[in-house]
DNA sequence: TCGCCTATCGCACGTTTGTGCGATACGCAT
DNA sequence: ATGCGTATCGCACAAACGTGCGATAGGCGA
């Protein structure tokens, strides 16, 4: 016999709280707790709260009267970092999701989502997942992969990114030679294949061609 | 009446394939269409099917024998974009869960979730979402909010940035200095100043740190 | 008012770079 | 076997860089 999941919505539009009320009460492994049309009240109310008596997850919306859902998310998870925060909101803004993921949310729903997707999300994050919409997903993927290892063949050679490497340190080709215990003219003939290779004409085009192409993959 | 989730699974311990089996035969809105313990087999399979025969889903190992999970993964995501896939693995190295991430898997998951889980994340993922283990979860925020949430004061001028994104493009000084309608002497003394602040001996370091520091957000 | 930072300009000089034109040797695929 | 790419080595020279040492002027806060 599981514990139920005890979430709290912070949701102003009454409408669509009876929707998730209704939702919720259909599935006996959660149990809505408290509802609150703005995040005032929510806040109060985990302040006075005892640990016991803590929500296992916050539904809350973006757009609310009075304190903004954002920087509601920001004080909950700086007081109660236990308790995990879905943000389910209209807003698919770019700017929106990075900043409510950034401040802790675990997770990013919108409100045209299905009752059984705004379930399974529920689920996920309490079992310390994240879950993030369809059309929300993609920026956070596109954050990460601009930032990442995107791998297609390797446009360098092993050796030419080890001396790449070494440039983006400041080493200059003489320290370079030294250091790979090769020539001087070594070094400047696969520097000039890197120049050529990347299509830059100088070192700093080529460091910065380099990050733009994702070859330096530690932060 | 929904169609039933297709799902394909590559991995190549037959125990653990096992358990997948039993736990998605158990669901009525899954159905697992095909298994193979090595990539070669799946890669092969997905080329000669028609459209309507490909898998919705693809659960994927990432350590299998011959060609990894992660270079299977580049090259499904590349041929059959449309079909999404899990990662479903034991490691939940920061490394692998990135790479992974940037190759275009649309979920983490590891082979200690339950099975509810995991059809949790399926049916998230099929909905177009993202499903990450909670393990793992963590390295995802880690990285947004080191790239979001970071507002501190500008080490560099606006004439200084400007400058360095020049260098960048791999404008020399005297090219700098006529785009800019100043003097090389100032050109070059703006350029010593982006050095001291930012501790480099070079254009290429400051390049490097100037990326590493999030100082060039056009991707 | 007096610093401090920014932006601008100036010169000299040794160091480094980029590129012209070579070369040999190895592995690998056609 | 012939070529292609990689890795290695070589020289010369103009161009660019990095840094030593200055300078003036405006803005802005202590």
């Amino acid at each position: 016999m599981k514990k139920k999941i005890r979430i709290m919505l912070v949701e102003d539009n009454p409408e669509y709280r009876n929707v998730i009320d209704l939702a919720l009460k259909r599935d006996p492994e959660m149990e809505l707790i408290s509802t609150f049309g703005a995040a005032e009240g929510a806040l109060r109310s985990v302040e006075t709260m005892k640990r016991r008596e803590l929500p296992d997850l916050i539904l809350l919306d973006l757009r609310l009267p009075g304190i903004s859902g954002l920087e509601a998310l920001s004080i909950f998870s700086e007081f109660i970092p236990d308790v995990k925060i879905i943000i389910l909101t209209q807003s698919d803004r770019e700017a929106d999701v990075l900043s409510a993921i950034s401040q802790g949310a675990s997770g990013y729903l919108l409100k045209s989502s299905t009752a059984k997707q705004i379930k399974d999300g529920i689920s996920v994050v309490v079992a310390g997942g994240a879950s993030l919409d369809p059309s929300v997903a993609k920026y956070i993927m596109k954050r990460l992969q601009t930032k990442s290892a995107r791998k297609t063949e390797p446009l360098l050679t092993e050796r030419e990114l080890e001396i790449l490497g070494l440039l983006a340190e400041g080493l200059v080709k003489k320290e370079i030679a030294q250091k790979l215990d090769i020539s001087y003219h070594t070094a400047s003939t696969h520097i000039r294949h890197i120049y050529e290779k990347l299509q830059v004409p100088n070192a700093p085009s080529a460091i910065n061609k380099a990050h733009r192409l994702g070859m330096f993959p530690s932060a």
